[in-house]
RNA sequence: GGUCCCUUCGUCUAGUGGUUAGGACACAUGGUUUUCAUCCAUGAAACAGGAGUUCGAUUCUCCUAGGGACUACCA
């Protein structure tokens, strides 16, 4: 293969929100392309009318975006190659359709869905599988078999016909694939499949993918494992229009399977185990799918454990920006087999790139939802106490429940700490523990240990008991991070009040 | 059924013709900690099976088994 420009593809049908899987090809796109310097294109493949989703194309570049993978060019950038919307580009794929049967690489077939249905079915009933093949297409309505005059007939009678790729008969297809290596086809036990059909003048994904790969000069075409029994009449397609020597290369990935059980993930797994399996969210008829952003990951975590999804540099890092994905990313170390997703894994990588933020963006991040509970504070105090936190929470979202105490005074105690902690001489030890309080010089946290300290020798009793009582006066349970630096942070005021209030509520 | 692909701890994976088969998640235990968490330490845990090649196979070949994808006028 000579060394030209590389540029892949990314190329979802606009039928739904993107599949994570989908997104998986697409980030493995991107970095290969990236990696080389080449370009990143998005077309979108809605070469079937009847499948079209409103909102389905504007999902895909929401999610890119949000994501990071920025689009060299496509319906929205524009690019030298356009149209990148498939069914922008009809006239085009009509002639080489047309080529095709010119050629005898392909023929007209009039035989209708109806007429296939009750043939397979009829197969089915006799346990034999119906193909539409060389070992049937004889007997079958098309231009292989009906005299020239009744094809022009049907055709000028505007009878509705498609045209079908004419497969060889005992050809061995061979291809290497950058992933999987050599993979040898035998067209034998091939169908001859559909290429193009007059109802909507519209070519069926094998067509145009082939034709708009070829015009679009796209180097490498990276995409699921799924197409891979595709590949060979693919390749009989090049063949058959004279593109053969420009024939990009193939890389088929390896599928995410589902978290238990068999199968590749699917919207229901995500239902079921509680996971996002989309990007974004999505609304559906009967609900809504559940999508990353919205859960509360973060997108570099989510192209950090998807890139490890079937890829690895072979080192034992495993947290990534996107440069060092693009930097350290080859095909060659891509995995042959496929995926189980695990949900534990991909929020511990949510928690990794959490904890690796700085405190003032996760505290602006956080300022949103203590705006929404009525707390206007001042990012100072609010990034002390994220950071005092961070390590123990997965999600942003989790950050109310690990500092509530901060922002406002507990209204319920813990009862299982209360039973444990709140008993014999503590209650009147927190009574009298109030004006000693007050008389801390310095309000640190240091001081004020100091202070508690001295008065738990005074009295004999446990240390550990002590705080654990005066922690659940102040956070109303048994967790939390240092509680001098809680007492130090909400002031004096406060944590007397907070003691005062203990004494009196919890009985 | 047919075609093709795949197979290392429960999961994601590293790895080499000779290794104590490594790491991570999850799990268990212990330690630290005023509690929980964090953190630290430790532990349990894998080469699907069978032949063959070889002095020696987890590694190479073949077979079997298992899993998966595809098998539409869907992509």
């Amino acid at each position: 293969m000579t060394t030209r420009k590389v540029r892949v593809r990314f190329a979802p049908s606009p039928t739904g929100p993107l599949h994570i899987g989908g997104v998986r090809t697409a980030l493995f796109n991107y970095l290969f392309a990236k990696k080389h310097g080449g370009d990143f294109i998005l077309r979108i493949e809605d070469t079937d009318s009847t499948r079209f989703v409103e909102g389905a194309e504007e999902y895909i570049n929401e999610s890119m975006e949000w994501l990071g993978m920025p689009i060299d060019e496509g319906v929205k950038q524009g690019g030298e190659f356009g149209p990148y919307k498939q069914s922008e580009r009809r006239e085009i794929y009509k002639k080489y359709a047309d080529q095709l049967v010119e050629t005898g690489w392909a023929y007209y077939a009039f035989d209708t869905p109806s007429e296939l249905d009750a043939l397979r079915a009829k197969a089915e009933a006799e346990k034999v599988p119906f193909s539409y093949d060389m070992h049937t297409r004889n007997g079958l309505k098309n231009s292989l078999a009906l005299s020239d005059d009744e094809v022009k007939q049907r055709m000028d009678a505007g009878e509705p016909w498609v045209i079908r790729f004419k497969m060889p008969e005992n050809t061995e297809v061979q291809t290497n694939d950058m992933v999987r290596g050599s993979v040898t086809f035998n067209t034998a036990t091939l169908d001859d499949k559909v290429l193009y059909k007059s109802a909507d003048n519209l070519p069926t994904y094998h067509l145009a993918n082939i034709v708009d790969d070829h015009l679009m000069e796209i180097s490498h075409v990276i995409r699921g494992e799924e197409w891979l029994p595709s590949v060979p009449l693919h390749i009989l397609l090049y063949r058959g229009l004279g593109w053969e020597d420009t024939m990009p290369q193939f890389a088929h990935l390896p599928l995410i399977l589902k978290p238990t059980g068999k199968g590749k993930l699917s919207k229901r797994d995500g239902d079921k185990g509680g996971f996002p399996v989309f990007p974004l969210n999505w609304q559906l008829e009967d609900g809504i799918a559940m999508g990353y952003r919205e859960s509360g990951y973060f997108p570099e975590a989510v192209v950090n454990l998807l890139a490890l999804l079937g890829w690895n540099p072979g080192t034992e890092q495993e947290l990534f920006s996107m440069d060092e994905l693009i930097q350290l990313f080859t095909i060659e170390r891509v995995n042959k087999s496929g995926a189980r997703f695990d949900p534990d894994k991909a929020k511990w990588f949510n928690q990794q790139h959490l904890i690796r933020k700085e405190d003032a963006e996760l505290a602006t991040l956080f300022q949103v939802e203590l705006k929404e509970r009525g707390h206007e504070i001042g990012n100072g105090f609010v990034q002390e106490a994220v950071a005092m936190v961070k390590e123990r929470v997965n999600f942003v979202s989790e950050l109310w429940e690990q500092t509530a105490f901060f922002f406002e005074a507990p209204s319920t105690y813990d009862p299982k700490v209360v039973k444990k902690r709140w008993k014999g001489d503590v209650p009147a030890f927190m009574t009298e523990l109030t004006p000693e309080l007050d008389k801390v010089e310095n309000w640190k946290a240091d001081d004020i240990k100091a202070t508690i300290a001295a008065q738990i020798e005074a009295k004999e009793l446990g240390f550990g008991l002590v705080m654990n009582a005066f922690r659940l006066a102040l956070v109303g349970g048994g967790f939390g991070p240092d509680l001098m630096t809680i007492a130090e942070m909400i002031g004096r005021e406060e944590t007397i009040q907070r003691v005062k209030a203990a004494v009196e509520n919890i009985g």
